[in-house]
DNA sequence: ATGGTTGCGAAGCAA
């Protein structure tokens, strides 16, 4: 009999800031793993008893004041591998890894790249080859494994709200993309879109200028599972009501739900 | 309106 395991993503800009959220929505819907992205925690701080009230374990990896990602799980939380162990790891703390319920989970949180001249944007292109190269070293695409995070790439132009307001922008570049697609040629599907095929549905919208009402957003938070997970998902979601009401994130949960074994 | 908002941290940077 096949199982499920439902996966979710979030960037919560600040898990200091956004706790309150993170815990109802988290009580709420009862995922079996969450992915956090952007905790600007250091390690001390993170709020490890709380999400045990909750009935999760965590692991994170935060370096206090940016960046900061985390997995939190009720199906057991394994084999912690913080970052990954080579230069990259100067970009700061955006990576960790746990087997949750029989799957290897990645919480990521790719370098934003700032713009298409910066030695940031170098930085991102090289950091997405990093974790392709992680992956191939140490897994096959026939493993249980999800790559889930903010990557600060907009997979197609079906994923931003206008794709004119964003020529010569990052997001949306063509070598980004094509490194997000080196992501996916190793063995790795977009969950999310493999349920919808409609653009349009965004997991984050700017804080300025009403961009959430206007509908001005992009999907750049993504779950990537390999094939004997993804062929079998039975329901995505983007919850925009995360994004609604009293001090929002700038980005939406994203759930999926895998098939296991 | 060379803007707008949020978080961190105490001014300006990052997103």
């Amino acid at each position: 009999m096949t199982e499920r395991l439902r996966v979710a993503t979030w960037n919560v800009n600040s898990l200091t800031a956004r706790m309150p959220r993170v815990e109802e929505w988290l009580s709420t819907v009862r995922p079996d793993v969450l992915c956090l992205q952007e905790t600007k925690q250091a390690d001390a701080a993170f709020p490890y008893g709380a999400f045990e009230a909750l009935g999760y374990e965590a692991a994170h990896h935060g370096d206090g004041r940016w960046n900061g990602v985390a997995i939190v799980s009720k199906v057991g939380l394994d084999g912690v591998v913080s970052g990954f162990g080579t230069e990259l790891d100067a970009e700061g703390t955006r990576l960790i890894a746990a087997t949750c319920g029989g799957v290897r989970v990645h919480s990521v949180y790719v370098p934003n790249g700032r713009s298409l001249d910066s030695e940031h944007f170098t930085a991102k292109l090289a950091w997405l080859a990093g974790l392709r190269d992680l992956l191939a070293d140490r897994h096959q695409p026939s493993d249980p494994l999800v790559v889930c995070g903010d990557f600060n790439v907009a997979p197609d132009d079906r994923d931003v709200w206008d794709p004119t307001q964003f020529e010569g922008m990052t997001h949306v570049s063509p070598p980004e993309r094509a490194a997000l697609g080196a992501l996916l040629d190793w063995g790795l599907v977009d969950v999310f879109r493999s349920c919808y095929g409609d653009g349009g549905l965004f997991s984050w919208w700017d804080y300025r200028g009403g961009s959430f009402h206007q509908g001005r957003g992009m999907r750049i938070d993504l779950v990537l599972a390999t094939r004997p997970l993804a062929d079998g998902v039975t329901f995505a979601l983007v919850d925009r009501n995360a994004r609604k009401g009293e001090k929002p994130s700038d980005h939406a949960p994203v759930l999926a739900d895998l098939a296991i074994d």
